[in-house]
DNA sequence: CAGAATCCGTGGAGATACTG
DNA sequence: CAGTATCTCCACGGATTCTG
């Protein structure tokens, strides 16, 4: 998000403080690889398909700056950057693994569905 | 998000999957506010100061359509409409609880900050 | 490999006015 | 009150090229 407005949420919403950290269109996602292990640039890239290369620079940028990921650069050639959940980074793991868990189940509900009409249950 | 390439998520990531249905930019404040009590529509602007009426409208509606909210209209003049989360976006509030949980902490660091510069503490 | 820089189109989103 | 309709603008984000 980042642009609700000069830094302060309104009235102080506390969802509304929290989407500011990981309301970017591809934050979360970002977060939930990282969760699992750190990452390299290109290797994100791969786990993120429908992301540019723009796109994720950007949002890992924003992340960084926000105290949320870190971003190790090894002065080697060819190039290698880690990037990984700082301590701060990961408080937020009860958020996105709420939202795995959720996003699990409608997937499998989804499935369910398909499968009924495939069978005329429907 | 609605916007994350026609319908169905990379590799089935389902973090992508949920942002998929909340991902909008003021969805998951929206369902923060309804998880408390059905509201009406100014009602809700008020709750937002933030949010633009238009901006407002259109983000209900796709929770509607997504299945997420319900939308009562009451045939009486004045207008009167009220919305509220169905069953199936109860199934959410988990997730926004966590963002809840996670604001109110962040903020509350915030201060503590706030309150250690002003006594010359940092 | 991990980006930075540039160009450029689209639609996200504000402001305003109108309506049942 | 609870919206819709229109006009407008700019920044979000894609595609491409260049570099240490």
């Amino acid at each position: 998000m980042r642009n609700r407005k000069a830094g302060y949420a309104c009235k102080h919403c506390p969802v509304e403080t929290t989407l500011d950290i990981i309301g970017g269109k591809w934050k979360g996602v970002i977060l939930y690889h990282l969760m699992n292990k750190t990452c390299r640039f290109n290797e994100m890239r791969r786990l993120m398909p429908g992301i540019s290369q723009r796109m994720l620079t950007l949002q890992l940028r924003e992340l960084e700056k926000d105290g949320v990921i870190h971003r190790e650069v090894y002065p080697v050639v060819p190039p290698k950057t880690e990037y990984s959940l700082t301590a701060f980074g990961e408080t937020l793991k009860p958020i996105i693994q709420e939202m795995k868990r959720w996003g699990d189940r409608y997937e499998h509900h989804q499935e369910q569905q398909l499968e009924d009409v495939d069978q005329n249950k429907a």
